[in-house]
DNA sequence: CGTATGCTCAAACGATCGTTTGATTCTGAC
DNA sequence: GTCAGAATCAAACGATCGTTTGAGCATACG
């Protein structure tokens, strides 16, 4: 290393920014490498291939986004006095705040773009980072919820996931006004997740 | 035109087929076309460009399927007994329906890329060719619940909206099993989408 | 028949893609 | 100071992209 910020990192930055805007396809290398301000030899030198480089921006943001999460379920899990609530928030806050740090908001945005992707690879890769985390929070959500068959848990579950890709990747319409802060907006955000989401998973 | 089926529709069936697989920038015309088994040039003999031609993949089945859905809602719109359900049937089911004739099941999955692909100018045309009905669904919406303030109300159509989108495009893990038909699955699918759907909206 | 028009075709265009090469510079251990 | 290895660089590689061209074929009308 070099710099105060390597060369890894510099691509990692670009390369999640410029996904998110052009799409995996979209983006050249060569944008992506005069953007970080490197070598267009560069990416290849340190990752490989482009394929190896959208792994490593997946895995840096989900890593975190994981653990963070995982700490916040553990916080609730298995208590008596644990709410829907509390287990949804654990699941929505961590994205939503990884979605305001830094430009991790692209992140959110490229995670939504890979769901659209059938790609299969890339979906296997996922669901090895993603898949765990999962079980996780539905064997909690399946305490909370006795009365529900394992199969209608799914499918409630499957639907909560996609109003929550929708919502994090700010597709929607709902864009903040600006008499509110971006942490306020993210607060309201949150609150109208997991009250949709509540109602939508413990509906009779 | 000469033959059963013209040169202009299996383009446009190639396309939605392929757009689908690959996406946008994945599929090219040369795999188009061959798959097509019509000649490279004749993609932007009848439609001009790949863009145009993208445009046309999408106003073929947003016009139907847009239609169909303000049919639907116009059997119910205003009338007393009208119930959130069915109103959510008339935006729903025509969707699923659509997915399920002929291969237009893909086209799904190319309209949810296209929501994934923050592209400009394609979300503009979506916009106008869907925030029309859009807005119809909403009045309705909004008749049906009157208890909820202009800004709650859209916030849940938003969310609604992405659960759809997650569940129509087929992202989820919710797989049709082998021992239902996929008649059975749409219906299914329909029904908790449906309820879903309907406890989001309304809880208190 | 002559010919105008709509369509299809093989071939080529320039541009851009991801990747590789080989030389050059930088870095740290001896 | 020397030298091995890591890192960066300009340049080029072959492949593939969307698009254009101009000749060839078909059908319909006078």
């Amino acid at each position: 290393m070099n710099s105060p910020i390597s060369t890894k990192e510099r691509i990692l930055a670009a390369a999640e920014s410029l996904f998110a805007q052009r799409g995996f396809d979209g983006a050249s290398l060569r944008q992506l490498t005069a953007s970080a301000g490197v070598n267009l030899a560069a990416v290849n030198y340190h990752f490989g291939s482009k394929e190896k480089l959208v792994e490593q921006v997946f895995k840096r943001r989900l890593d975190a986004l994981n653990q963070h999460r995982l700490a916040e379920l553990a916080k609730v899990a298995g208590r008596a006095d644990t709410t829907l609530e509390d287990v949804l928030a654990a699941y929505i806050r961590p994205a939503l705040e990884l979605s305001h740090e830094g430009n991790g908001s692209l992140f959110m945005r490229v995670l939504a773009r890979a769901f659209a992707e059938h790609d299969d690879t890339l979906r296997q890769f996922l669901s090895d980072n993603y898949g765990h985390v999962m079980r996780q929070f539905t064997l909690e959500f399946a305490r909370l919820l006795p009365h529900l068959a394992k199969a209608e848990l799914y499918w409630r579950i499957d639907l909560v996931t996609g109003a929550l890709t929708h919502a994090m990747s700010g597709f929607g319409m709902i864009q903040r006004k600006d008499n509110v802060t971006e942490q306020q907006h993210r607060e309201q955000t949150a609150a109208h997740l997991i009250r949709f989401a509540a109602a939508g998973l413990s509906h009779p």
